[in-house]
Parts: structure tokens; sequence; C-alpha cells
RNA sequence: GGUGCCAUAGCUCAGUUGGUAGAGCAAAGGACUGAAAAUCCUUGUGUCCCUAGUUCGAUUCUCGGUGGCACCA
């Protein structure tokens, strides 16, 4: 059965480089895993792979859309599953690395089948909120859907939001749209996550944006300044800058910002990533030699290599 | 050197008419089914600068000290 070996852990701790490593080591593609680095436009911010990194590997996934797509989760997981049905036609492993985690969940999970919800009706919900405020979002979801309103965040209006939407796109009760189930795949899912202690990895993240400033982020956000509503742009990096150039503060203040932002997003990627317990755990300071070993031994190496003889 | 003001949570500060204290931020923990680098929830004990005094009781009042700031020399 062919492997989807997936890399995770929180922003910064080194996945891009032992991704690279084990991509090489498996001769196989790195799908890419991640919400941002999927757009065009903002490399810098997103820490993207470079050049020279995509050189060594072919990826995908990376730099394919325009920032003005409305991208999802639930997009990715259809245009992930189709690649890898290809792409398991001519590699037994393949490795897909990223920080978001809802989206490696799609692929590994499923979603449920929900349909896209038209911009008009996406629009009209915006609008009703910005009038009526929570309020009108907490009272439209009791109306329409009582049993998600039990279980929901009820302080949350991106998921009250999300629920009228479905409502209005479906006729139906978000809440009975949702089967609960996982999906099965046709294939092996290894799941791998790199750790570091904290103060270890907080240092890296401050030290990568200093250097994400010096490489041109400023210029990189200023550059999409004008789309700056866009989902893709809600994004650390580019909304402390954005507000920067709006006067809010100075530099030096959006670049602590940036910083302490990335870190907030760093501990709740942990905090979903604990909760995984299929996740196998490596640490990020060991050497790639002996990680290299590790993951073989997990994936049951030799059966991989007779495979292929 | 003199005078005045200040000293409380990691930071900025509020407060206690004398009964040992609380906000914002930071930080930590958590949630998460198509915006997910998004969105939301929970968590505040600290020699109230130090010494002595007054008092049943002082972080609060008084004397002295130390440190900081301002003004005067």
């Amino acid at each position: 059965m062919p492997t989807l070996l997936l890399i995770v852990g929180p922003t910064g701790v080194g996945k891009t480089e032992l991704s690279l490593r084990v991509a090489e080591h498996f001769g196989c593609p790195i799908l890419n895993c991640d919400s941002r680095q999927i757009y065009r436009g903002i490399p810098i911010g997103t820490a993207a792979p470079t050049e020279d990194e995509q050189a060594r590997v072919k990826h995908y996934f990376v730099a394919t859309r325009e920032l003005e797509e409305d991208y999802n989760a639930g997009q990715y997981e259809r245009d992930a599953l189709a690649l890898l049905e290809e792409l398991f036609a001519t590699h037994e492993v393949v490795v897909m690395t990223g920080g978001s985690m809802l989206y490696a969940d799609a692929v590994c999970n499923g979603l449920d089948d929900l349909p896209n919800v038209p911009t008009e009706i996406r629009k009209q919900v915006k609008e009703a909120y910005e009038h009526g405020g929570l309020e009108w979002l907490q009272a439209e979801v009791q109306r329409l859907d009582p049993d998600y309103w039990q279980i929901v965040d009820q302080q949350n209006p991106a998921r009250l939001a999300h629920c009228v939407e479905l409502c209005l796109t479906t006729g139906k009760a978000y809440s009975s749209l949702r089967t609960n189930t996982r999906k099965e795949r046709p294939f092996r899912i290894i799941k791998i996550g790199l750790e570091r202690p904290r103060a270890e990895l907080y240092a890296r993240i401050n030290r990568r944006v200093d250097q994400m400033v010096k490489e041109g982020l400023i210029e990189e956000a200023r550059s999409v300044y004008p789309k700056r509503r866009l989902n893709s742009l809600q994004t650390v990096g580019y909304r402390e800058l954005f507000a920067h150039f709006d006067g809010e503060y100075d530099l030096n203040r959006a670049i602590e910002l940036i910083q302490q932002n990335t870190r907030h997003y760093a501990k709740r990627q942990m905090t979903w990533f604990r909760r995984d317990k299929d996740i196998h755990w490596l640490n990020a300071n060991d050497d790639y030699e002996k990680n290299l070993h590790l993951i073989d031994t997990l994936l049951g190496a030799d059966s991989v290599q007779e495979a292929y003889h």
C-alpha cells in the first residue's frame, strides 16, 4: 500500500529542511500543506520553499493560486487526493508537509461533503453581521440550527457565520450535514511531528522574522497592500505591516507584533498536534541521519525498497 | 547638596477612608469539519522597595534608608 508521510510541527521548528532530506531519501515529491504558501506573491512572509529548495525536490501546491482566489480546506482535500492518486502510480512514498492543521486533517480524515457557499449568500450574511453584530448571528443559529447552537462556540462569529451560510445555502440545518465520520483513504498515513523546546522555538521564530525583514518583507507587504482585504492576506506578517502603513504604529512595533503573533500561531499549532495521538514525535535537534533512520523504521523501509526491486 | 514626586504581577498602571490587592498587555492552557497563519474560550499570590515606629492589625499613616524621575543649586 502506498504511504503518505505527513511531516507536521509548529511554524519555525525546521520542517522544511527535514522534509527535503526525507523526500530526497525516498526520491519523492513534496506536497505543500500550508494554506498561505499556496498563494502566489507572498513567498517571503510565508517562508515558502525557495527556488533552490524547489530545485532539490519537486513541490506541489506552492504559489499555485492567486491571492484573489477563495481557496479553502475542502478544495485542498479534493485537490490533494486527486494529485496523490496520480503520484502513487509512480511513487511508493509521498511526503506532505506544512503547518495548516485543518488542511492536513482534511486529507487524512476527510471533511464532510458540503456545498460551496454562493458569493451572494456570503455577502448577505457578512452585511447582516456587520449591522446586527454577534447577537444577530447568535439569534440566527438558534433559529436555523438549534442543535448546533448547543455545541458551538457561542461567542465565535466565524463559526456562527459559517453555520448560517450553510443553512441558507442548503435549506437544511448545518448540524444535519455533519456526519462525524472518518473517511477511508486508499493509502497508508504515517504522521511525523517535529518538536523542540519552547524557548528555542520562540528564539528561532524571532530570528526568522528579523531575517524576513532583511529579505524584503516590507516591500512584499507594500506590493500587496491594495489587496489587504482579501482572505489570503489575513496572515501574520502582513496584517501588522498593513496597520503600520496606515500609521497605527511604527515599524519596530510592527515587527514585535509579527514575532508575537507568530509565537501565538505556533502555540495554537502545538495545541492541535498534541491531541493527535497518531503523531510520532522527533526531536528537531537530533541529526538528520538519526531522524531519517527513525522514519525508515516507522515506514518499514526495507519492505518499501523491496517493492521497487 | 536642597526640595518635590514616585516605588504594587514579567511590563504599564489602578486601588486599599489602616483589615495583606486588581485591570490591560505579556505568558500559559484549551477549542477547532470549506476564512484555519482564521476565529473563539479559560487562567491574575504578588516579600504591595527595605528598616524602625504608631496600632489589636501597616502594602496603606510617621521617621529613616535605598533606587528612579523632575526642578533648584
